[in-house]
DNA sequence: ACTCAGGTATTAC
DNA sequence: GTAATACCTGAG
């Protein structure tokens, strides 16, 4: 396949390092040039930006400016998104200058399942480490400048996959919630293509939940990073738990502090923009 | 040697 | 319902 190349200039919201760095995502990796390198949904592509110019370049399965657009989620307005935050208060403020340049990218409902799956009890490296096997094991090959990448692999590409494999490559006691998750989603116990049409968030996170390996927080990233998008949810992890608490909540232990008042208070004073809110905050709490 | 890391499932009150 | 506890693995 050809490498395609898109460009575009005078781009507002969109730091290489928001975007990749602020813990969505885990198959995108810094080049030695600044730019950064990822495969997804069966594309592999370098992101550049050089002054207020960004550049796409990649071997893809369609459309560049399509496939960007639509994983960029460059269709929606995140300076309106920020400055509405921004109104909220000034630890919200300054958290969004920190991640000025965030967008939430639309990746594949299937491989978020998996991933955040992984990511339980487990830290960054690793958790990139076990979906880079995988990916190598069971996803298809695509060369690019002269090196090898592999695409997440498919449900079908899993099907026959064993706990043991999971095991060996890395899993740890998460390859059984692999192997389950694997074969109820197979098995139609749980229909992604119907979650996917589904506008009640509630009832998606039900479905959510029933798989193997699926907890709340899990299913609240789900919900956020994928193509489902959900920007009302407020997936509490330690981080969360720890901003929060230092900012509003101010328990003198953070393991104390109750999940239910951290979800409330969050729908209180985010709403509908919780998940993005939670994005800012956790980037910035995390990183700085 | 020992703790910790994007939690979840299991078991016990 | 809600609180403890175990859990692969490898880096620091």
């Amino acid at each position: 396949m050809k490498e395609q190349e898109y460009k575009i200039e005078n781009i507002e919201s969109f730091e290489l390092a928001d975007i990749f760095d602020c813990g969505q995502c885990f198959r995108w990796n810094k080049q030695e040039d600044g730019s950064y390198t990822g495969v997804f949904k069966g594309n592999v592509m370098n992101v550049q930006k050089q002054g207020n110019t960004v550049t796409f370049k990649g071997i893809c399965n369609g459309n560049i400016q399509e496939i960007v657009e639509d994983y960029f989620d460059l269709k929606r307005d995140y300076e309106e998104i920020k400055s509405k935050l921004e109104k909220i208060d000034e630890n919200v403020k300054t958290s969004i200058q920190y991640g000025k340049g965030i967008r939430i990218l639309n990746q594949d409902l299937w491989e978020m399942i998996i991933s955040y799956i992984i990511s339980a009890n487990n830290n960054i490296p690793r958790i990139k480490g076990i979906i880079e096997r995988i990916s190598k094991s069971y996803g298809k090959e695509i060369e690019f400048r002269g090196e090898k990448y592999y695409t997440f692999p498919s449900l079908e590409e899993l099907k026959d996959v064993t706990v043991e494999d999971y095991r060996k490559l890395g899993a740890g006691f998460r390859d059984i919630r692999l192997y389950e998750t694997v074969h109820m989603i197979l098995d139609k116990k749980v229909d992604l293509d119907e979650m996917q049409k589904n506008p009640n968030t509630m009832e998606v996170r039900e479905q959510l939940l029933t798989l193997s390996g699926v907890g709340p927080k899990v299913a609240d990233c789900i919900l956020l990073f994928s193509t489902l998008k959900r920007f009302e949810v407020f997936p509490i992890d330690v981080w969360v738990r720890r901003v929060m608490n230092e900012l509003y909540i101010k328990n003198e232990d953070e393991t104390k502090v109750n999940k239910k008042d951290i979800e409330k208070l969050a729908q209180e004073k985010f709403g509908n923009l919780a998940g993005i809110a939670q994005q800012y905050l956790f980037y910035w709490k995390r990183e700085a």
